[in-house]
DNA sequence: GGTGCAGAGATATTACATCA
DNA sequence: TTGATGTAATATCTCTGCAC
């Protein structure tokens, strides 16, 4: 695991939520506290059975053509069978264990490889999501500003109708009860040009000016 | 069904080789 | 010479299948 890894929370919970078949023996599960491992002991000394191989015999590399036996091998199946194993650690003039060994850092190299590509992915695609969020959002704040000045339009007119009513005389038959009704059509918000006009509705598409209205009953 | 054991795989770590 | 990197090897843990 790199270094790219850092800046999302916890890469590794969601993809071990997405990938279950990569990871499915040795992360925890949910709630389970996962032990800390012994340390292993530095073995420079040689006292201790287990490393003999290495101690006698220093450490080298395959050779070209071994690795890609092994690699043609690690194509076909990812898996090891100990009579493969066999088979192929004798064409290889290997130990049987070497070639287990090198099936399993393999295996760990190719799911390392995988986890990186799963999470480049998955970075690409968070990306994305959060450029969308953000369009949503400053499209959700004029949609909220359109809304405010929707609303003010609708407070003035129906002030100008209540003001309309409480002025006239209540017995009065020139304002029929057309008059609070609204206009035929007031454009997108209802209101739409009326507000420069100072004209009133009373019926029959009959429109007059404010003051000629006025007029009427003074 | 519970238990102990062996084998295999996963993972962390060490040790060594190579290269810039 | 030295630090970084790649990889073979080792240590430890976990899981699974099997015999009892």
């Amino acid at each position: 695991m790199t270094t790219q890894m850092k800046g999302l929370e916890d890469p590794m919970a969601l993809i071990t939520q997405m990938y279950p078949c990569i990871y499915t023996q040795v992360a925890p599960q949910q709630g389970e506290i996962s032990k800390p491992r012994r340390r292993r002991k530095k073995n420079k000394g040689g006292e201790s059975g287990a490393a003999t191989a290495a101690e006698t015999a220093k450490k080298r590399k395959l050779s070209q053509e071994q690795v890609d036996l092994l690699e043609l091998n690690f194509g076909n199946e990812h898996k090891l069978e100990s009579e493969r194993k066999d088979r192929l650690a004798s064409e290889l003039g290997l130990d049987p264990r070497q070639v287990a060994v090198w099936f399993q850092n393999r295996r760990a190299r190719w799911k390392n490889k995988k986890l990186e590509e799963e999470y480049s992915k998955l970075k690409t695609i968070h990306e994305g999501v959060v450029v969308e969020k953000c369009r949503l959002e400053s499209e959700v704040l004029k949609l909220k500003d359109q809304l405010r000045e929707a609303e003010k339009e609708i407070q003035g007119l129906t002030e100008r109708v209540d003001g309309v009513s409480s002025n006239s005389p209540s017995s009065s038959s020139v304002l029929s009860m057309e008059a609070v009704d609204p206009p035929p059509f007031l454009g997108e918000f209802g209101a739409q040009g009326f507000e420069d006009q100072d004209v009133f509705y009373i019926g029959q598409n009959s429109y007059i000016n404010g003051m000629e209205w006025m007029n009427l009953y003074m």
